[in-house]
DNA sequence: TTGCGTGCAAAGGTTTTGCATGGCA
DNA sequence: TGCCATGCAAAACCTTTGCACGCAA
């Protein structure tokens, strides 16, 4: 089935997903900018059309948590030999690209030293960003603590 | 505040959990178990007790896919260490205890220079171990990569 | 014209929440 | 006795699906 037919709300879906390569959006997020921008695309049908692009590899699939909406991100080709792998804060939800000659290093050894070849798209680093530890450093002690 | 009140369902969960380290578990499969034991405990119980025991770090949460439900795993006390990563393989489900100079490393390396605290107890990283890798070697191609 | 694509609404599933009741300390 | 814990049901979400209609080829 080549790449279906070309419509209307496909090219809208794509063009907002390569406008957007930097970002990582759920679906909620496209479904509001795109009725905003009065282009408005039915759910069912960006979730169509996104699970295409996650088949054919051109776009990826974040699972942070279930419950809560997954991420997708647009993946250009320079990007493709990269290694990225993402920071998220369990504090305040951020999420963080991570680019670093590091990670590749980190790769390389564990595949070399433990026979494991990491996954950077499924991978998630959780801890705290910059901002809550500084915050946490200012307040005496968690409000919270469950 | 100390750990909550001992109540009959706090035990029940807790000693469903110790005894099934090995296993990954759904919400879903602990409360059908208990409910075939006699001893039912309510579901949003056992969601505000997992949830307990997530950030006390004594039970990971993992999130395959969102939409459906998130795997739950003891961690033995021994394996509560925050030197320690895991490796969970997505092919066989295996997880792998890492103990390694290197990991420090990176949190050194992420804390210093991208202002991001690591927590080990949180962060599992997604791949494919040796004997899966090995396995694909042989076969042709994949089927599904999910 | 053919048949896929779309949108709406409903269904399906997981997780959270409100509230009255029961049990721990 | 004072609260926290529990359970039920409902709510809140995310995602998928059925179906009639529209549009690309």
């Amino acid at each position: 089935m080549a790449n279906g037919y070309k419509t209307k709300q496909r090219d809208t879906i794509l063009k907002y997903m390569t406008d957007h390569q930097d970002a990582h959006v759920t679906v909620n997020t496209i479904s509001d900018y795109l009725s905003e921008q009065g282009t408005p695309v039915g759910t069912a049908t960006i979730y169509r059309h996104l699970e295409k692009l996650v088949e054919s590899g051109r776009v990826r699939k974040y699972t942070v948590d279930s419950g809560t909406g997954a991420c997708f991100q647009y993946v250009s080709e320079d990007r493709l030999c990269h290694e990225h792998f993402h920071l998220k804060c369990e504090k305040c939800g951020k999420l963080i690209h991570l680019e670093c000659s590091f990670m590749k290093e980190l790769s390389e050894h564990i595949l070399a030293g433990h026979g494991f070849e990491i996954d950077p798209r499924r991978t998630v680093f959780y801890g705290s960003c910059r901002d809550c530890l500084n915050q946490e450093t200012i307040e005496t002690e968690e409000p919270t603590d469950v």
